[in-house]
RNA sequence: GCGCCUGUAGCUCAGCCGGACAGAGCAACGGCCUUCUAAGCCGUGGGUCGCGGGUUCGAAUCCUGCCGGGCGCGCCA
C-alpha cells in the first residue's frame, strides 16, 4: 500500500490545501491519517480529516469533505471517491494498485515488508535473564519468545539489534545455590552431617543430579575438607551447569543470545563503585545511617532506595544501574529489558535510575510478560516455584514442538495473561492456530508444485493488471497483503508481537477462503498466471510472518 | 492502605494515541470433498464493551468515582 497511500496523501493534502486558500484558512494542516474501513463496502482506504479539520476551517464536516472531494482529480490509482458516514473520504483504489501491489510483493520477495525505520540504531533487547538456579520454566518462555521475536521484528524494520541475556551470578542466591548442591553432595556420599541442606535451599530434583555430576567428575574427595573450602567449587559447578542446561533448552527454541553478560563482571572490573561515583556526582546518592541511598524521589519513584547497604554489601538495584550504564555506554541508542510482570514495581525505579545518569528514560523500554496459565483439557495445571513443582519449558517443547510453543507464546499481548492449553497447542485441527497458518503455507506450496508437474511455469514476477481480479476473495487476499508493511511497522513500533499473529491468522484464512471458491490450475491462461502470482505471493508473505515468528513455514502437511 | 495491569459474545481474546451498524477464533446449529491438501470453506444464532458520572459533533477507546480479578509495595533477588 506505500504507494497508494503516499499517493493519495498527496492529492489529499493538495485539495486541502486548496480548500484552505479559498476560505482563508491559514493554520498549518496536520499530517493526513489514512485508515483501513471496517466493513465493506467503505472502500480500500478512508481519512477522517474532514472531521477532525472541521473545527479549524469553521465547517461542519460532511460540508468540508465535499469541498476537498471536489478538488481532486482523478487519479489512476483511484477508482471512485466516496463520503460516507459523519464525513469520512472513502477511496476506492483502481485495479492498477492492486497489480501493483502485486509486482511489488514478487518483485521483493523476502525483503517485502522491511524497511528502514530503525535507522540502522543501535537497540539492544535483554530478556530471559533468569537466575542460573534452576531450569527455565513456561514464563520464561514466554518471555523468550517475545524478546527473540520483538528482535526479529526491529532487525526487519531497520535496527540494528543486539540480544543480550544478564547472568545473575552475583549475590546471595548463588550461595544458596551452592550451598543446597553441596548439600545434594554430602547426602549422595553418605555424610550428610557435614553440611545440612539450607533452609531457603533449591528443593529440586535437579540437584541431585548436579550433586552426581560432582561426585562423577571429583568423586568424594570434597568430603575431606571443611565445607567452606568446597563451596566455591559447588556455587561455580552448579552455576554452569545450571547455565549450560539454560542455553541447551534456549537453543532448542530457536533462541540465540549476542551476549551472555555476567553479573559478576561488573564487579570484576570495578564497575560498581564508579557508577555510585556517577551517581554522587550528579547528586542523586547520598550517605544515610551508614548506607549510600538512590533518591529515587526526586523522579516518579515513591521513596529513596539503598544501593549500598551498611553492611557494604551492594543491592540488586546498584547492579542493575551499573549494568544499565554500561548498557548505554556500549553505545546503544536504545535499551528494551524484557521482565515478568511481578517485577513491575521496580520500573520507576529503573527509569530514575537511567534518567540520574543523565540518559533520557525513554531510551529505556520495559516490557511486562504476563503470567502463562498452563492447562490441559481446561484444567489448570498447578504451579508453584517455590516448592519446586513447576513445568519446564523443556517439558513443554519436547510435548508440543517448537513452532507450537512459540506462536502459542505470543497470540496475546504481552501485558495480557495467557491461557496455553497443551492438549490444544499439540492438536493438528483447525481448532490450533498454528496449524490453520502453516496449512495455508503448505497448501500454497502444493498449489505450485502442482502447476510445476504440470508443466507449468511460474513467472518468478510480472505486470499482471489488476482488473483481472475479479472476485471478493481475490481482491480481500490482495489487499491484506498489500497491508503487510503497515502491519510490521505497527508490530515494530508498539513492540507488539500479537500484531503479527493475528494478522497472518487472518491472512491465512483470506487465502483458504480464495482457495475454496476459486480453482488455480486449470483455468485459462491469463485468469491461472494472475492466480498463480496471487498465490506465490501470498506464500512469500506467509513464509516472511512465520520467520519473524521463529515458526516452520512447512511445505507439506 | 498506596501503586501498576486488567474487566468486550457461553469460552479465549483483538480493537483502546476518540470516529461509520463493536470484531475474530472456539463452542452450538445447518450445509460443502469424482476438480490444485476437508489440518479447509460457506451460512445461522449469540453483546447493558464491569457499573455510575463527566469531556466531545461523536466514547469500548479520554477523565473521574465505585465494584470484581491479577501483581507489586524490603538495607530480598
Amino acid at each position: 500500500m506505500g504507494n497508494a497511500a503516499a499517493t493519495l496523501r498527496r492529492i489529499v493534502e493538495g485539495a486541502l490545501r486548496e480548500v484552505a486558500a479559498e476560505k482563508g484558512v491559514s493554520s498549518d494542516l496536520p499530517e493526513i491519517a489514512f485508515e483501513k474501513p471496517k466493513r465493506e463496502g467503505q472502500g480500500d482506504l478512508s481519512t477522517n480529516c474532514a472531521m477532525q479539520l472541521s473545527r479549524v476551517f469553521g465547517e461542519k464536516p460532511r460540508d468540508l469533505a465535499d469541498a476537498v472531494v471536489a478538488k481532486i482529480s482523478s487519479d489512476p490509482y483511484l477508482e471512485k471517491v466516496e463520503i460516507a458516514g459523519p464525513g469520512f473520504i472513502n477511496f476506492f483504489l483502481s485495479a492498477r494498485w492492486m497489480g501493483e501491489v502485486l509486482a511489488e510483493i514478487l518483485e521483493q520477495g523476502p525483503r517485502y515488508g522491511s524497511s528502514h525505520i530503525g535507522g540502522g540504531k543501535k537497540v539492544q533487547v535483554e530478556f530471559v535473564s533468569a537466575n542460573p538456579t534452576g531450569p527455565l520454566h513456561v514464563g520464561h518462555g514466554r518471555g523468550a519468545a517475545v524478546g527473540d521475536i520483538i528482535a526479529n521484528i526491529l532487525g526487519f524494520t531497520g535496527w540494528h539489534v543486539q540480544r543480550e541475556y544478564y547472568i545473575n551470578d552475583a549475590g546471595l542466591q548463588m550461595d544458596i545455590l551452592g550451598r543446597s548442591t553441596q548439600a545434594r553432595y554430602f547426602e549422595l556420599t553418605g555424610t550428610p552431617e557435614k553440611a545440612p541442606f539450607p533452609e531457603d535451599g533449591y528443593k529440586g530434583t535437579y540437584i541431585y543430579d548436579i550433586a552426581g555430576a560432582v561426585r562423577e567428575q571429583e568423586g568424594d574427595r570434597f568430603t575431606a575438607l571443611s565445607p567452606e573450602e568446597s563451596l566455591p567449587f559447588f556455587k561455580t559447578f552448579a552455576a554452569d551447569s545450571i547455565l549450560d542446561t539454560i542455553r541447551k533448552d534456549l537453543a532448542d527454541f530457536g533462541v540465540r543470545f549476542d551476549v551472555w553478560f555476567s553479573e559478576k563482571s561488573l564487579y570484576e572490573r570495578d564497575l560498581v563503585p564508579s557508577a555510585m561515583e556517577t551517581l554522587k556526582d550528579r547528586g542523586f546518592a547520598f550517605e544515610h545511617e551508614g548506607a549510600l541511598w538512590f533518591k529515587s524521589t526526586d523522579f516518579t519513584d515513591e521513596k529513596d532506595r539503598v544501593l549500598i547497604r551498611s553492611n557494604g554489601v551492594p543491592t540488586y538495584f546498584a547492579s542493575d544501574i551499573t549494568y544499565h550504564k554500561e548498557k548505554f555506554d556500549r553505545g546503544f541508542d536504545r535499551v528494551i529489558d524484557i521482565w515478568g510482570a511481578d517485577h513491575h514495581g521496580y520500573v520507576p525505579r529503573m527509569k530514575a535510575g537511567v534518567e540520574a545518569l543523565g540518559r533520557n528514560p525513554e531510551d529505556l523500554d520495559v516490557l511486562l510478560i504476563q503470567f502463562v496459565n498452563l492447562l490441559r483439557n481446561g484444567q489448570q495445571i498447578p504451579m508453584s516455584t517455590r516448592s519446586g513443582q513447576f513445568v519446564t519449558l523443556r517439558d513443554v517443547l519436547d510435548e508440543v514442538g517448537v513452532d507450537a510453543t512459540r506462536f502459542f507464546f505470543v497470540m496475546r499481548r504481552n501485558d495480557s495473561h495467557l491461557d496455553f492449553d497443551l492438549e490444544l497447542a499439540k492438536q493438528a485441527s483447525s481448532d490450533n492456530p498454528v496449524y490453520y497458518v502453516q496449512y495455508a503455507h503448505a497448501r500454497i506450496c502444493s498449489v505450485l508444485r502442482e502447476a510445476e508437474s504440470r508443466g507449468i511455469s511460474v513467472p518468478a514476477s510480472g505486470n499482471i493488471d489488476g482488473g483481472i481480479f475479479r472476485s471478493d476473495e481475490e481482491k480481500k487476499l490482495l489487499s491484506r497483503l498489500g497491508d503487510f508493511p503497515k502491519e510490521v511497522e505497527k508490530a515494530s513500533g508498539e513492540l507488539a508481537p500479537h500484531v503479527l499473529v493475528n494478522y497472518v491468522s487472518d491472512l491465512a484464512g483470506d487465502f483458504h477462503s480464495f482457495y475454496n471458491a476459486h480453482r488455480v490450475l486449470g483455468e485459462e491462461e491469463p485468469v491461472m498466471k494472475a492466480r498463480l502470482l496471487l498465490v506465490k505471493a501470498a506464500g512469500n508473505v506467509i513464509a516472511s510472518v512465520l520467520g519473524l515468528l521463529g515458526v516452520t513455514a512447512p511445505e507439506r502437511m
